[in-house]
DNA sequence: GTCACAAAGGTCAAATAAAGTCAAATCACA
DNA sequence: TGTGATTTGACTTTATTTGACCTTTGTGAC
C-alpha cells in the first residue's frame, strides 16, 4: 500500500471516530508517516476533495491547522448537487468519487451499474478527446433519475 | 501451450482459488512469465472481457495494479444471450428492444437507468461515427452485472 | 503601531513508478 | 498459403513521491 493511501486511510478512521470533523496539523501528520509536508497536500486533493464530499480548511502560521469535514447532504440534496457539480466534461476518477459519495443514499447496484457505463472500460471505444464529454452527459442522464 | 494461455490459466487458478477477484502487477505477472508488459493487456482483452463474465480495473502510477473480478453469472439465460447478441455495434433503437425484452427478468429502475445511459440522449457528445460502438460496449459492461 | 522573525501551511515542477496503446512482425493452422 | 491469433517493443499517459521555494499569520521588541 502506498504512503498515500495509509494517510488517507488515517485520515479517514479519524473522520469516523470524531463523526465527521477532524483536525491535524500537516507538519505532525508529515512526521509521523515519514514524508514531506506535501505530501499531505497531494493527499488531501485527491483523497478529500468536495467531489469526494469533504471540505478542507486549513490555517496558516502560529497555531495553523488543517481542518477536514465530511459534508453530509441527505438524499436527493446529494444527488442535485452531484448533478450540478458535473460540467461538460469528467474525468474517470471524479466520476468515481462521486458515486462513492452516492452510497449512502441510492442503491448499490444501481450505482455499480451506473459505475460501469461511465468506466473506462465501457468507453473504450469513444475517442479519447471526447470520452470526458461522454461521460458527463451519461453520469448525469442516470442520476437524474435516481 | 501458448504464453497467452499460459498467463490465462495462472489468473484463472488465482481467481479460483480467492473467490473471484484477483490483484496482480502487470509488470511483475510479465516477468514471471517472461513476456513483455503488453502481452498482459491482451491476455486480459481477449481472455477477461465482459462477455467472457470478468470486469477488469486497473491503476497506473507509483502503487498501479491489474484486478480482476468474476461477476456473479447468476443469471438468467435470457441476459446472458443479450450479452452475447449484441455485437461491436448497435443503434438505439435495437438497445431498447434489448432492453424491455429483459423486463420480465430484471428490475425496471436498473433497466431504465441502463436505458438512459445508452439513449441518444445521453450520447450525443459522442461522434455519431463511434457512438453506435460506444451504445454497445456500454450495455453489455451494464447487461453484465444484472 | 510596526518591524522582524518564527511557525505554520501552499505551490509547482522534477523524478520515479506503474499501466496503456498501437502497429509491425511472427506464428499456427485450416 | 492466407488469415486470424499472438508476440514484441517503441512510445504515451497517469499516479505518486520529493524537494526547493513562496505566502500567511502570530508574537514580541521597540
Amino acid at each position: 500500500m502506498r504512503i498515500s493511501d495509509i494517510i488517507a486511510d488515517f485520515l479517514l478512521s479519524g473522520l469516523g471516530e470524531s463523526g465527521g470533523m477532524l483536525e491535524v496539523s500537516r507538519g505532525e501528520l508529515a512526521q509521523r508517516f515519514g514524508c514531506v509536508p506535501s505530501q499531505i497536500n497531494y493527499v488531501l486533493t485527491t483523497r478529500f476533495s468536495p467531489e469526494h464530499g469533504y471540505i478542507v480548511e486549513t490555517k496558516r502560521g502560529g497555531g495553523g491547522y488543517v481542518r477536514i469535514t465530511r459534508v453530509r447532504l441527505s438524499g436527493n440534496a446529494l444527488i442535485m448537487h452531484a448533478v450540478n457539480a458535473i460540467g461538460d466534461s469528467i474525468d474517470a476518477r471524479t466520476a468515481a468519487a462521486f458515486l462513492s459519495n452516492l452510497e449512502a443514499v441510492s442503491d448499490p447496484r444501481l450505482l455499480s451499474v451506473i459505475a460501469a457505463a461511465v468506466s473506462d472500460l465501457a468507453l473504450r471505444s469513444v475517442d479519447p478527446e471526447q470520452r470526458d464529454a461522454a461521460r458527463a452527459s451519461i453520469l448525469k442522464s442516470c442520476l437524474i433519475l435516481l
